[in-house]
DNA sequence: CACTTGACAACAA
DNA sequence: CTTGTTGCCAAGT
């Protein structure tokens, strides 16, 4: 469709445009797309049906936190696959969230990780 | 139609 | 540091 008429869309293409082993938050997503709201990132991913190929779990609030594990199945699940790519969890936060953060808007300037 | 809820965030106190 | 308030917008009741 020419017109999407569902920013919706837009929020899961992002989504999947995080790399592995990375994460982002609902603020970074929500002012990517100018959505003026992070709620509605929050909202976009509730409605993604299980077993889907959004990489949702990539997504965090901007504590770091796992705030939406439970809408996975089980909610376990969203830890589980942030610590099999490598990031480390712990009570339910990442921990040094700076070093996995990806900001959508910086996918241009993707050149070097520059990371320890 | 009015009010509440929510995978959020920034800011005030 | 903590808690409370406000802005935000869609969906549910």
């Amino acid at each position: 469709m020419a017109k999407k008429q569902h920013y919706i869309e837009w929020v899961y293409e992002v989504t999947k445009q995080i790399p592995k082993g990375r994460v982002t938050t609902y603020g970074h997503i929500a002012d990517y797309l100018a959505l003026g709201s992070a709620r509605m990132v929050g909202w976009a991913l509730k409605q993604l049906p299980d077993g889907n190929r959004i990489p949702a779990h990539r997504v965090v609030n901007h504590k770091g936190q796992l705030s939406g594990r439970h809408h996975f199945k089980p909610p376990e699940e969203m830890q589980s696959r942030l610590e099999r790519e490598g990031v480390t969890v712990v009570e339910h936060q990442i921990t040094q969230l700076e070093r996995y953060l990806w900001i959508p808007s910086q996918e241009l300037i993707w050149e070097e990780p520059e990371f320890e």
